[in-house]
DNA sequence: GTCTATATCATGATAGAC
DNA sequence: GTCTATCATGATATAGAC
């Protein structure tokens, strides 16, 4: 009863971002009406454009929230694996493991609702909505250019507009394990408590990409143009 | 002149479809409104309830269009390389370029809509809509079922769980492919008119998938449980 | 088959009392 | 900060003339 009676300071602000992030997973954002989202966070109606002044800003706060830490998570990972290493070249892998980690660590966080956010930033980046592909775009670049950096140095030989292609293809991979983690059904049944190990998702998945960038480079292409 | 005046007989089912897939692929299913539809078809707006009954049926025509034939199509390109390999066991980077090359040919054709239709797919496949991605996981079945059969046979000590992980995988490469054409800038700068080439992104994407699709198993999980 | 006109309802946003 | 009541708009769907 202590639990709903107290309310702290933002706590109605809260409440309506995590309620946010569930229901944009589940019927996107056009889907879900502001009626439903306040009705679910136990907040009244004009909560929303108090606290946030429109669902726009509401979308942008959300995306803010989750991935402001969690790039600067990867970047200071990236950093932390580069120093350790002493000199030492990393291995594709090593960096595929740093980037891919942070985001699946949240599959465990049901708690706080982690899981919820990381599936819908997974269905975002394909999101139509120019505006939201627009600001996650301009949340990541830093990331990515780190990344990219890193990457070069891995693979010097690897052609730049191969390794960024190869780059494309692992975010998609990410994405849409990220997003579709009820798809695999689809191909073949698995206990459900097994999907969602991200431990063991976090083994396989950079063993399937650190594979993929590696890909022996054809001498030319298939036919000359 | 003539081009517009004569009306064959289903052309306005067909305007619509056309219409349909541009707009549902800029700015998604609950974005697109029935007024912008017909009006950017050029048809009236009792139109699309004349001819398909609601909305969502229309969606369902839409896909049942264009997912029928490219299913058939895999399936048929499968069997035929099959029987051309004379009973030589196929190698997994065939089976893969049969499947993701009757995506990538309709990225070319902007002539009829295929391209729209394609980037339209790979955004569907993680549709928060249940019943969207119901009726793709039910066009889709089959010719995942022959896949699945195939990858087994050209690989027959991989373990059923990793293997059906590595198809997780691909298909999902496979999607964000096709579905965020425009986001490779956000990596690095590449020259619009070469992002679509789909025979380069054929060469590319299988080379990068079968890679993936090969890698070397680990002895052990990282840690035993 | 195609159109106009409209019914019915849900949406995002706001005004103003408390 | 929170509530109720309401506005203006746009949604899907349909009825009925042509």
């Amino acid at each position: 009863m202590s639990l709903r009676a107290v309310k702290p300071q933002h706590e109605t602000r809260t409440r309506i971002l995590d309620a946010a992030e569930e229901l944009f997973m589940l019927h996107g954002f056009e889907g879900t009406s502001m009626r439903l989202l306040t009705s679910r966070a136990g907040v009244n109606l004009a909560a929303v454009n108090y606290h946030f002044g429109s669902k726009d800003a509401l979308i942008e706060a959300l995306f803010r929230r989750r991935l402001d830490p969690m790039n600067a998570a990867r970047i200071a990972e990236l950093e932390r694996i580069e120093t350790e290493a002493k000199g030492r070249t990393l291995v594709p892998e090593e960096i595929i493991r740093a980037f891919v980690g942070q985001s699946l660590r949240l599959i465990e966080d049901t708690k706080s609702g982690g899981r919820s956010f990381i599936r819908l930033l997974g269905r975002t980046y394909t999101e139509p909505a120019k505006a939201i592909r627009a600001l996650i775009g301009q949340l990541y670049a830093p990331t990515m250019e780190r990344y990219k950096a890193a990457l070069e140095r891995a693979l010097p030989h690897m052609p730049r507009e191969e390794l960024v292609w190869r780059m494309h293809f692992m975010f998609g991979t990410l994405s849409y394990t990220l997003a579709a983690t009820d798809a695999v059904q689809l191909i073949a049944g698995c206990k459900p408590e097994d999907r969602y190990d991200a431990r063991l998702l976090e083994d396989r998945l950079t063993a399937f990409l650190a594979a993929g960038l590696n890909a022996p480079l054809k001498t030319s292409v298939r036919k000359a143009a």
